[in-house]
DNA sequence: TGCCGACATTGCGTAAAACGCTATATTTGC
DNA sequence: GCAAATATAGCGTTTTACGCAATGTCGGCA
């Protein structure tokens, strides 16, 4: 935005002498006059009456004047805003994570960044971990803390942030169908187990498939989005659930279960942070990245 | 003021495109494109964040939306005030007269012109007429209802308002010193005529003139400035005056005093608009003056 | 009254910039 | 891995902006 016409107008306004006033704006009086000309043929309204000898504001050129200030002043402020925004990183992340993880790792990696970069609003959304990857694909969220999948997408950058054991978990007191040797798994053992798993996600692949690696095949109780639900079922003496030992960790319902010491054990549960590769190159996201980064 | 800029920043934050955008903008993209890098490089700050393929807004962009739409706004806000400003005149005329001027025909003269242009306003000082010319001449006032003076200087333009006889005047009670055969003067019969006249102006160069031409000294009681004052001084008896018939038509204090018929009558006194004749190229000015001149 | 100086404006030649077309590089979706 | 999409850089042309010098006009002053 070219804001020299509103400066030059100010100054002929003030000064009412185009010698005088082309000189503070460090043009000829030529430009000055020309300028002033297009501002009027623009707005199609008289600013000036003038003759040879004489600069007089006209009644529309008093308004414009107030105008020009006023956008001027605008424009500075602008200027002003935008540039200490420029020297500290502002704006917003939004990122996609479990409950586990907001209460967990997270909570410190945030507190940490929020320290170092105090405009950045973080919105933190909360749900099922095994939408994170398609929230984050669709350009619903700027980031998702996930499991690491199988295979990365292309587009998608991860970085791990943590590692923890899938395990079985089930209610503290005791049940006729809890299986009494987990050590040695048999189908006999486990066919009449009630089990509680993810609608869909890693943690139920990894489940299918060790299910599937000893030829058993579980009596799923009931499946459900966001391991934390899982615990409470567990915890509440429904079945058996398989999640993450840090979900574990950060449930209040910790004492109402108990973690199986199944053979062999599931893999672990590699958690990260998860970006569109094309949005590092984003001042904000790469902050976060990079604060990742450094751990 | 060259908007575009901004009208274009904002077509590529709405569709995110620089392809569409540059459609809405009537540009190629290229154009657009630069606009936008020029925008960017005058606020140095980036608007927003692209890669070969996407265009999304970043926090300072976002900001520079707000700024844009109401920048615009007040931008076609003031375009509306100033064209409705042009089709009807509208402004401030500052004019000086006497007190009697502005309570006679003055008064109808600007109550036809408010009813045609309602959105003048016209600012009425009112001071002794001896000083109108030099207000005028000086930029104090735009116009003046003024005596014609002997000439009228070169940078005036003046149009006769109306004539008016001046008159002697005195008190209408009697007193010894007034002039009982005042068709026929004579030296004795003014040298103690108490006399109370303009300090200066007009009416006071007729009066002195008058009394030259006769031979006469007048005794000069008061010199007053203003001839609603000497009309006051006469009222209260103090002496005889010389003022304009019109300020005594206009008169509360009518009743209070008497014309003396004398012989030879003094001029006519020449009322009428005086403006520096360079102002009357203003269309405010024009406008008053046209007003005159169809009467 | 006539001349001189002040001053806004215009003509003109040059310099700069803006614009569109085309080409390019990169990315996404199939 | 290929083809479509798309922001952008290069380039030649057109438009615009700028300053200098000239012009015309108005006040002031002798």
């Amino acid at each position: 935005m070219d804001m020299r016409p509103l400066k030059h107008f100010l100054a002929l306004a003030d000064t009412l002498h185009f010698g005088r006033a082309s000189e503070l704006c460090h043009v000829s009086p030529s430009t000055l006059s020309r300028t002033i000309r297009q501002l009027e043929q623009n707005l199609e309204v008289p600013l000036f009456e003038r003759d040879n000898r004489h600069v007089a504001l006209t009644p529309q050129g008093l308004i414009f004047q107030d105008y020009a200030k006023d956008a001027l002043a605008q424009w500075e402020l602008l200027r002003h805003t935008l540039s200490r925004d420029a020297d500290e990183l502002a704006g917003e992340i939004s990122i996609y994570c479990s409950v586990t993880a907001s209460y967990s790792f997270l909570y410190d990696l945030l507190s940490d960044f929020r320290l170092r970069h105090p405009r950045i609003e973080l919105k933190l959304h909360t749900g099922d971990p095994a939408e994170s990857m398609a929230r984050v694909l669709d350009g619903e969220e700027d980031m998702a803390i996930t499991p690491r999948p199988r295979s990365v997408p292309g587009p998608l950058a991860f970085k791990s942030l943590t590692r923890s054991p899938l395990v079985f978990i089930a209610p503290a007191v005791q049940a006729g169908w809890i299986p009494g040797t987990p050590e040695s798994p048999s189908d006999t053992q486990w066919q009449n187990v009630p089990m509680i798993l993810s609608e869909a996600g890693l943690s139920r692949e990894y489940s299918d498939t060790w299910f599937k690696a000893l030829g058993i095949t579980p009596r799923i109780y009931a499946q459900v989005a966001g391991h934390e639900a899982i615990v409470s079922m567990v915890g509440l003496g429904f079945g058996v659930g398989v999640v993450p030992k840090i979900v574990l960790d950060n449930s209040p319902l910790v004492e109402r279960v108990r973690v199986l010491p199944v053979k062999p054990e599931l893999p672990h549960y590699d958690v990260g942070l998860c970006v569109l590769n094309r949005r590092l190159k984003s001042p904000l996201i790469q902050a976060l990245w990079d604060e990742v980064v450094e751990r």
